[in-house]
DNA sequence: AAATTACTTTATAAAGC
DNA sequence: GCTTTAAAAAGTAATTT
């Protein structure tokens, strides 16, 4: 069965790549916090309560934003480690105790989405996909790739025919490569994945 | 018992109502769109059913009718883009496109892929083409599916671009422009997906004076 | 007509309308 | 449901050069 894979393609035994794109996290601090004052006191903030009830707060290198709410909780996004999260929350409130805002007790961090992209390096016939696939929806008119729902883990990808994916919805990182090997499997077990040697002899025009 | 059948006669006629004034509704839209018998029957089945399922609870009836009409048309085979149902209907494209999600969902609605094929008959007919070039263009439609060109393509955007194709190969000149525009797509779209067709399926394109 | 910018889809939390 | 934020995928669209 292996043997076969090999002889039939070699590209569809080499490993995806995957890759997370984006780390969205919730961080709880316990203390209500003045936004209005926070306004004042810390540099390049963004602040429009008619809008939206949050404060905007970005890091650069890397490029993390933070969404402040008065509550004393907050949404973290734009990193791409757990490791980078968590320095960045220690960024993000040393700065604010450097301006005078002090945030006292440690910050619960969790984790609510992680963005991931892949590529399996083999393209995927999305039609068959469609229609081999569960819970999935493929309309070409308003989006190119094949949305699928996973179960388990339960995460949604985004399918492209040209065999890459976003993997988003997972909490741990482990879900997204469980992910991947999940539909990796099913779609080459569903026979979606194209061997170079089957879009072969077509019917010709003239 | 007797409050059983009260209640149960209460939705009855508040079901009535809804399917009074929806039905309205449908009139008027497909009549905008110039639908036929069967599109607007199978529409009023759809809706009927999105009623008895109570679908249309907190979404406005226009919506859910639009939705209902979007997937009539692509059972009877006879596509519209949503943005085209969405130009004549207060719902904007992306209520159309929920109703149209939770209308597949709920019934259990098997939707076929939308197929370029199926663009070419209304579009062909709206440029003034011949049955000939139509059946040109279908045939290169169904090619270019064979040699994986339509994934993730805009369905509307290759069906235009194959009738541009057997316009050139049979002498029916429309420009891209024409074409762009009955299709719902821009210029740039019809080109790109021309170009992708001349080079992939190694068409001779009859040289222009 | 090519380049750039921007929007389509997905998930997710926050507080409030 | 919406508002705001981040990021990827590939297609399409609107502007700019």
């Amino acid at each position: 069965m292996l043997m076969v894979c090999y002889m039939k393609k070699t590209n569809s035994i080499s490993k995806p790549v995957v890759q997370i794109e984006n780390i969205v996290a919730t961080v709880t601090l316990d203390q209500q916090l003045d936004l209005h004052e926070i306004e004042r006191k810390v540099p390049r903030v963004e602040y429009n309560p008619d809008q939206f009830p949050g404060l905007v707060f970005r890091l650069d290198r890397p490029k993390i934003t933070a969404l402040i709410f008065k509550s004393g909780k907050m949404v973290v996004t734009g990193s791409k480690s757990t490791q980078e999260l968590i320095t960045a929350v220690k960024r993000i409130i040393k700065t604010f105790y450097n301006h005078g805002i002090k945030i006292t007790g440690r910050p619960k961090i969790q984790i609510q989405n992680i963005v991931a992209s892949a590529n399996l390096n083999v393209d995927v016939n999305l039609e068959d996909a469609a229609y081999k696939l569960e819970n999935n929806m493929y309309e070409p008119e308003q989006f190119p790739g094949l949305i699928h729902r996973m179960t388990d883990p339960y995460v949604v990808l985004l399918i492209f025919s040209s065999g890459k994916m976003v993997i988003t919805g997972a909490k741990r990182e482990e879900e997204v490569s469980k992910a991947v090997e999940n539909i990796y499997k099913t779609l080459k077990e569903l026979d979606c994945l194209v061997t170079k040697s089957e879009d072969e002899q077509e019917e010709e025009f003239f | 018992r007797y409050r059983k059948w009260q209640i149960r006669s209460r939705i009855q006629s508040s079901i009535d109502r809804n399917l009074a004034q929806a039905m309205n509704e449908l009139d008027r839209l497909s009549n905008q769109l110039h639908l036929n018998r069967a599109v607007r029957e199978e529409a009023a089945v759809i809706y009927r059913k999105a009623v008895e399922k109570g679908l249309v609870r907190g979404r406005s009836i226009e919506s859910v009718i639009a939705a209902s009409v979007y997937v009539a048309c692509r059972l009877k085979k006879l596509p519209r883009t949503l943005d085209e149902i969405s130009l004549h209907t207060r719902a904007n494209r992306k209520e159309i496109a929920r109703c149209y999600r939770l209308l597949v969902k709920e019934l259990q609605l098997k939707v076929p892929i939308a197929d370029p094929i199926d663009y070419i008959p209304r579009m062909g007919s709206l440029l003034d083409l011949s049955g000939k070039a139509m059946n040109i263009a279908a045939r290169i439609v169904k090619i270019a599916k064979q040699k994986a060109l339509t994934a993730g393509k805009d369905p509307a955007g290759l069906a235009a671009a194959a009738i541009y194709v057997a316009t050139l190969l049979e002498n029916e000149k429309r420009t891209q422009k024409e074409i762009a525009n009955i299709a719902g797509v821009t210029e740039v779209t019809v080109r790109n997906r021309y170009k992708e067709l001349v080079n992939e399926l190694k068409l001779d394109i009859p040289e222009e004076d």
